[in-house]
DNA sequence: TTGCTAATTAGCAACTGTTGAGAATTAAGT
DNA sequence: ACTTAATTCTCAACAGTTGCTAATTAGCAA
């Protein structure tokens, strides 16, 4: 996701109006590798803007989503994750705090036992426990 | 998953009931490789069983889950997708049909950037276009 | 075969995450 | 400042799934 300063322009070049709650949300999303769901967002957002709205947090997603600044990820573990990091990687799932972590793999593992099928992406997902869960 | 005549002596064993509309869904998920949803299931199931409740569908697919007969797989398609494979495979997932394929890779890639993570699980879902779909 | 009892079923309400709709507000170009 | 389309907020609706409970039933034992 680029800054929000560059963010506000291509909003406003995409027609799009650049609000103080979208402001926000470019702030608490820049840089951010938490992975956080619609809902701890819209928590981060109360504390500075009292009033905001879980709506207008999705809709700010939303939008942030199909201009391709950011993933939302469903790992099944309830929410949708966003993941301003559009980047190529892959992630780390905690069984236990529910964690998501940024790695990397070497090279794009081939598939086998499908032809014809014409690959677009593909997401790998480790569960298991995390660090600072194992002590 | 285990044959219908297997599973019988398993939940019997579990202290678990052989009802008819186990039986049926038993039946209906041995050796299925088209990833169902829920929904299709009782669909399936209400055409041999007309009465039958979508609660004893989830109630029924959750036990066999639990007996780790069946792996539950969110896709992020709205609902979770039942798998009577439990062998070692991977997914492709074609974004215009929707529709589930098994893939297998020839290794199990290694990630980096990421200490003392317990790797319990690693599961790639590849997205694209399958064949079908691309004529 | 019959009876007992705990498990299961069906039906429906409730729940969670997300989206739809619409009136009031506001960004931003003129 | 004025205009207007975009946005916000509120609240209802939606989909998938689970909770609850009275009525039914599988499976065991007598
Ligand atoms: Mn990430
Ligand atoms: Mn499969
Ligand atoms: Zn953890
Ligand atoms: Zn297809």
């Amino acid at each position: 996701m680029r800054s929000p300063a560059e963010l506000t322009q291509a909003f406003r070049q995409t027609g799009l109006k650049v609000t103080p709650q979208r402001q926000l949300l470019f702030r608490l999303l820049h840089g951010n590798t938490s992975h956080p769901s619609a809902d701890v967002l819209f928590a981060l957002a109360s504390k500075e803007m009292p009033g905001i709205s879980l709506r207008t947090v999705y809709q700010t997603l939303n939008d942030l989503a199909s201009m391709g600044e950011l993933h939302s990820i469903d790992f099944g573990t309830g929410s949708a994750r966003f993941d301003p990091n559009v980047t190529d990687h892959q992630h780390a799932v905690c069984n236990e705090c529910g964690t998501v972590h940024d790695v990397h793999v070497s090279r794009a593992p081939k598939m086998s036992g499908l032809e014809g099928f014409d690959i677009h992406d593909a997401h790998i997902v480790y569960r298991g426990v995390c660090a600072d869960c194992a002590s």
